[in-house]
DNA sequence: CAGTGGTCTAGACCACTGC
DNA sequence: CAGTGGTCTAGACCACTGA
């Protein structure tokens, strides 16, 4: 009698959906059924389903019932290819954009804001908090799922005047763009972390409890200073980013992302 | 009357937290408290501690009571750094072990064991699942804070009746011991993932519902074959990985990690 | 010991879904 | 409409903590 009954209930379902009694998409016994079946009060039984719910194995829908979430199959993003070949290194930094396997990416809207830097821009800009700053959102469908939002942050006093400004897509994209107005790309940093999700990510991503965000902050530098802060924010069930460093046998590398 | 009561309790003490009003490390009202204050059940107010507890504000501890958690200071771990100098390039590649302002890690346990293939591990390896191997796992403390597990699969023909199945640390680490053995390593890549704990991660990192693991695995390869695979599992409100490419003025910089 | 949270019950009414 | 999950109540007893 060591485990609460809630537990034993949890443990149970959990058993049945690992085995393959309960399949994907396949409808658990009613919670009424589950107080027959384990003799528990209905509040026992919504305490186990709730613990199976913040594990991200089932997903509850009101009017229908609670179903056995489809494992997610993730998407591999490179984050930079790094080639020690013997003709000398060669670094290729893709975006972290999807080269997926089967379905392409998509961009589904694209905005341009003037906003006050928040506490944790202004420390990647080094600007003061609340100086303004450029903000260019894109979010990235991949077939019918959000999958990615990204936010790219600019300097005022680099992006004023300048097509970055202004909505719709920068030709020969941004890095080019920074380059010609004097601001050339010389480095990047990625600072990864995972967390979950905020009001509006959890919205925007259509998640259910338990599964967390995996956040990319690019920090763009000339020699002089930060020119741009890019964060991407991708669902964690739906991505693996992917790091290559040497010479990787061909069969194990990822594909190329699109050009974006 | 839009959200229902436990919401609205949830909310109330989300602003008291956010304001101040209710500091880290202190005790919130006990749950005989809230109910008179909120006029609600117990099992409401107890719905409402839930909310904010899988949100990873509050943590409760039995015979104690409920306490606001301190924001967690992430450590930086670097994963690697590619310079792009004039005078050419160069790539080094750390373990993504921490680079940390304050503290310093501190393993814990080494063991070694020798299991079956798990089917990612097997895929990885590209041996068949359920074929043996050499498991070497150890784990880090920062301070008196659980904070990284790493697990080392070797497949068995290159380990067996080597060092790498005897306990302890690996001389001059185990890269050069695989290149001693005829498998140099050539590259690697690393996949980074995020995920909720399962019951192992859960005790081990001591986590309180609502935070997420960043699991990095990192697959090297020899010209021929892949020769390693490393999993470093983190507590994901504890880490940022980092990972620089090109020239990054040097106040942006990463501290180099300990050798390990 | 008194006070805290942890577990559990039995029942009620509401909101949503598909038929 | 019947059946599902969503919310809520009122009360009970247990387990853990610190004084």
């Amino acid at each position: 009698m060591a485990d609460p009954k809630y537990q034993q209930i949890a443990d149970r379902l959990r058993e049945q959906i690992a085995s393959g009694a309960l399949k994907p998409g396949e409808r658990l016994p009613s919670e009424p059924d589950l107080v027959r079946e384990f003799e528990a009060s209905r509040n026992t039984v919504r305490l186990a389903l709730a613990l199976l719910t913040n594990q991200g194995l089932v997903v509850t829908r009101q009017g229908l019932g609670t179903f056995v979430l489809e494992p997610a199959r993730p998407f591999t993003a490179l984050l930079s290819r790094v080639k020690v070949s013997p003709s000398g290194h060669h670094v290729s930094t893709a975006l972290p954009v999807v080269g997926s396997a089967d379905g392409e990416p998509e961009t589904v809207r694209r905005l341009v804001e003037r906003v006050p830097a928040s506490a944790s821009v202004a420390e990647k800009l080094e600007i003061e908090r609340g100086d303004p700053v450029v903000i260019r959102r894109s979010l990235q469908n991949l077939g019918d799922v959000p999958w990615l939002l990204i936010n790219s942050y600019f300097p005022m006093d680099l992006a004023s005047g300048t097509a970055l400004e202004q909505a719709g897509e920068i030709e020969r994209g941004s890095i080019r763009l920074l380059a010609d107005l004097g601001h050339p790309q010389s480095g990047f940093v990625d600072e990864i972390g995972a967390r979950m999700p905020d009001a509006r990510e959890f919205d925007f991503f259509r998640l259910s409890s338990g599964t967390p965000v995996i956040v990319v902050n690019r920090t763009s530098y000339s020699a002089a200073r930060p020119i741009r802060l890019t964060r991407y924010v991708y669902r964690g069930d739906r991505v693996r980013l992917a790091h290559e460093v040497g010479t990787i046998p061909a069969r194990y590398r990822s594909a190329e992302p699109a050009a974006s």
